[in-house]
DNA sequence: TTTATATGTAACTTGCATAGTTACATTATG
DNA sequence: CATAATGTAACTATGCAAGTTACATATAAA
């Protein structure tokens, strides 16, 4: 698997629970449908879970299970239970003490700004259940 | 200096240069200023000079100059010619066999190329020179 | 109650992208 | 010719995410 896979892979599992809502998969059985590792798995489900999107379940016969109805997890849910870093722009500066450097960042930070505002608008109007088709 | 500054530096030293479009600066000053390496600078900017943004002269007085006006440059100029992607989510997929992962792929493909337009459109209305102050 | 099977997670390795560095060839100016 | 700049190859250092191993914990079934 190459990087950045996390969004990928949450998705793939998502529209397959959203097909079968009731029931539960394993890490294992989701790493090998995906190709990759059940601990994987687990790392990047965690996080929904984490966001209220997925349950799990320990022991014998648990496993992984959607949290509520397919219509009500949108693609913005998704994006912000992993934290995606939408754009490529590093941010995370100390001050500059070049005005010229603040100014650029400032003007940058603003259309940033703008555009994720609007994807998140678009993507809280997509659910899981009308992406599998 | 972290990760993906590439942007923040063309960025940086485009906003100089546009306040004194006829100097001519060298990578070891521009490198000093922005904090790095002179082989560093050279590697930034000379994406800048392929896409015909910048122009660079070797030997004595030589040095790195902005190849048109300032109102000229715009930010998506820029982000081009740096081949900065802009979203983080992994395009670069085989084609899969399931077709719940295509179908996701697709959608988000969709949702992503509508929003790149969008900030491409955006990026494209500030020039580097609107951009100091 | 024991056994099998799941998650949760820490700790480590691997792969890859980018920054940083060193070295040197090339080129242009004074 | 000496100086000072770019151009670039080759290498090291760093950081991050995926992948892996190992094991503690929890739960269901036998």
């Amino acid at each position: 698997m190459k990087r950045n896979s996390r969004l990928s892979l949450a998705l793939h599992t998502l529209g397959h629970m959203a097909a079968e809502p009731d029931d539960a998969q394993t890490s294992t059985e989701i790493a090998e449908h995906a190709g990759t590792n059940p601990v994987v798995v687990r790392r990047v489900l965690g996080r929904l879970r984490e966001a209220g999107i997925l349950t799990s379940e320990k022991g014998h016969a648990g496993g992984w299970k959607l949290a509520r109805a397919p219509k009500e997890i949108t693609l913005a849910d998704v994006f912000e239970a992993l934290d995606e870093q939408l754009f490529s722009y590093d941010d995370n500066h100390e001050p500059s003490k070049c005005a010229v450097e603040r100014a650029m960042r400032q003007h940058i930070s603003t259309v940033m700004t703008d555009i994720e505002r609007n994807l998140v608008e678009q993507l809280n109007a997509i659910s899981i259940d009308e992406m599998r088709s």
